[in-house]
DNA sequence: AGACACCTGTAT
DNA sequence: ATACAGGTGTCT
């Protein structure tokens, strides 16, 4: 489910609701979806949450500053807020329950349909071994990250294509699928050129291109094509903006010609064949 | 670099 | 019954 822009949503939704709370309990209904690696089992207990962060998909959680929970929501994972005690459904993993200072009982459940989510509790210092993590490219949305340092990244993968190089999340953080497909039709860029043919005019294209559309999805609070609602379960609104995701066979909104659809990387992949030339 | 695996739900 | 889905770790 959820990219950079929906990623991001959940931290901006979460941040006002949790922050300052103290943890009472940490609550697996579901083995396999919470590692704990710093080796005490009730670790998270008595811990305020003084930060949420997010890097690339990930959503980093500060316990303190010598805990963080980092979680992954993967497709489909989401966090519900609730300020009554949760009646758990199906799906319902993970269990937070914290004291919020002037509130009283507050609950965080992580809700994950096909299970792919994780949550790792663990020290600062051990954030390294998320290999998915430590090994993130720079964050699109960063001012400092300029053009010709994201065409040098992308010649990295000079062997495959600009749609696989982008997923890669080592070449930049954050972009999936949906976002991939956005950015290059805006960039009027072909999914399937090599990722080391761009030239820096066309990586500046590409670049402030894919900026425009992750500030865009951001401001409307995400896309929700199925499950991606926010931790107050606020459907994002990014779907009536997207220009190729989803609408192969329709014409584009540009030239009029159908939109093609190939598989590049594994995934559907969504271009126009017109305004996207090889 | 690409295929397959991990899961469950939904659409065809 | 089969294909496919906002992702990524592991195996070839």
């Amino acid at each position: 489910m959820p990219e950079l822009p929906e990623v991001e949503t959940v931290r901006i939704s979460l941040e006002p609701l949790i922050l300052g709370s103290r943890i009472l309990e940490i609550r697996e209904q579901t083995a396999g979806v919470l590692y704990n690696w710093t080796g005490q089992p009730d670790v998270a207990g008595g811990r305020t949450v003084t930060g949420l962060r997010r890097r690339g998909k990930y959503l980093l959680m500060d316990l303190g500053p010598d805990l963080l929970l980092v979680a992954h929501l993967r497709m489909t994972g989401q966090f519900k807020y609730e300020e009554q005690p949760p009646v758990l459904r199906k799906h319902d993993h993970i269990v937070l329950s914290l004291e919020k200072p002037g509130t009283g009982p507050v609950w965080l459940v992580f809700h994950d349909t096909r299970r792919f989510g994780r949550i790792w509790l663990l020290r600062p210092d051990q954030a390294s071994q998320i290999a998915g993590l430590s090994a993130l490219g720079p964050e699109p949305l960063d001012p400092q990250l300029d053009s010709e340092t994201l065409r040098l990244r992308l010649a990295r993968h000079s062997r495959t294509t600009l749609k696989a190089a982008l997923l890669a999340q080592t070449v930049v953080a954050g972009l999936g699928n949906i976002y991939v497909d956005e950015s290059l039709f805006l960039s009027g860029i072909n999914p399937q050129r090599l990722a080391g043919s761009l030239s820096l005019e066309e990586a500046d294209r590409l670049l402030t291109c894919m900026q425009k559309i992750l500030q865009a999805a951001v401001n409307a609070r995400g896309t929700s094509v199925k499950d991606y609602v926010d931790a107050l379960n606020v459907r994002g609104s990014f779907q009536y903006q997207l220009q190729v995701y989803g609408r192969a066979g329709q014409p584009c909104t540009q030239c009029g010609k159908p939109l093609a659809k190939t598989r590049l990387a594994g995934r559907t992949t969504v271009y126009c064949p017109q305004c996207q030339p090889v």
